[in-house]
DNA sequence: CTTGAATCTGTAGTTACTACAGGATGCATA
DNA sequence: TATGCATCCTGTAGTAACTACAGATTCAAG
């Protein structure tokens, strides 16, 4: 390991600006996560502006993808503290993932069906300009 | 007593709890609509009851069909709109619908996108108790 | 030292509900 | 008539995951 761990070289770098423009997150955003207890609080400067590091990109990136794959926060709360736990096991992890990857199959089903009504009620309707629509008279009888 | 009360084959007389019953919709969420601008504020008792007719009935009924076909309430106070009015065309009714179709599509898109990735990460785990969790991985290198 | 950009905290808005609290009403029965 | 209790009332606040200010402070360059 290194023997100049002046706490320097590893030390923070990046401001919230910077952090924000390397990691596409906004700025709001980075503060969101850090009251919401998905990211540490930095170390400040004497100011008090917050100081990040390359940790907190790494973690904030992870917060991202997950984000972007649809994982709630409550979930990415859950594997990062399996992560920091240190001793997490790929089962706990795959599980997580997996629990999700059902919910999002769900809500493609889901979708597909609302898509489905949607395109037979547009089809019956030939957008003329009388009042008589076929589009509301499905709204206004779910039954069929 | 006289339970023939004349004056109202039109005249109200569902409590909102049973215009929640027969349409399924929660009371709070009735009280909501109304707040929103969705149903018009019904007549009430003597003690401020409200009193819902069939006409009501029918408004709900079509706002509550609308959403679960995934209309946001902005779409559906439009179509409401254009009902109310009565002078609205196929065209416009239409419209909305393609437009809120063409989102639904969308959506079905990027879940199916977000479905393939994270069935190809659960295939990379086998699930085992060591902590290197491909998964894991995957999350902090989002560019593979 | 002076700017102007960046950052700070704290609060409030967004969507579509849902969940109370604390009080008033409606109605059937004793 | 009294009473009990289900139902209803208003108003507020909470949910998820941000986003958008306001008003004050700090940073870095010149």
């Amino acid at each position: 390991m290194s023997n100049m761990t002046k706490a320097n070289e590893l030390s923070p770098r990046l401001t919230i600006g910077g952090l924000s423009l390397r990691t596409g997150c906004n700025i709001e955003t980075i503060r969101y996560y850090e009251r919401a207890g998905l990211m540490p609080a930095p170390p400040r400067s004497r100011g008090g502006h917050r100081l990040y590091d390359a940790e907190h990109e790494k973690r904030l990136v992870f917060i991202r993808r997950s984000r972007q794959l649809g994982f709630a926060l409550d979930q990415i709360r859950a594997l990062l503290g399996l992560v920091d736990g240190g001793d997490y096991t790929c089962a706990e992890v795959k599980a997580t993932t997996l629990a999700h990857l059902d919910a999002v199959r769900g809500k493609i089903a889901d979708l597909t069906r609302m898509a489905a009504v949607l395109d037979e009620m547009a089809a019956r309707c030939d957008g003329g300009e009388v009042p008589a629509c076929p589009i509301v008279e499905a709204l206004f009888n779910p039954g069929r």
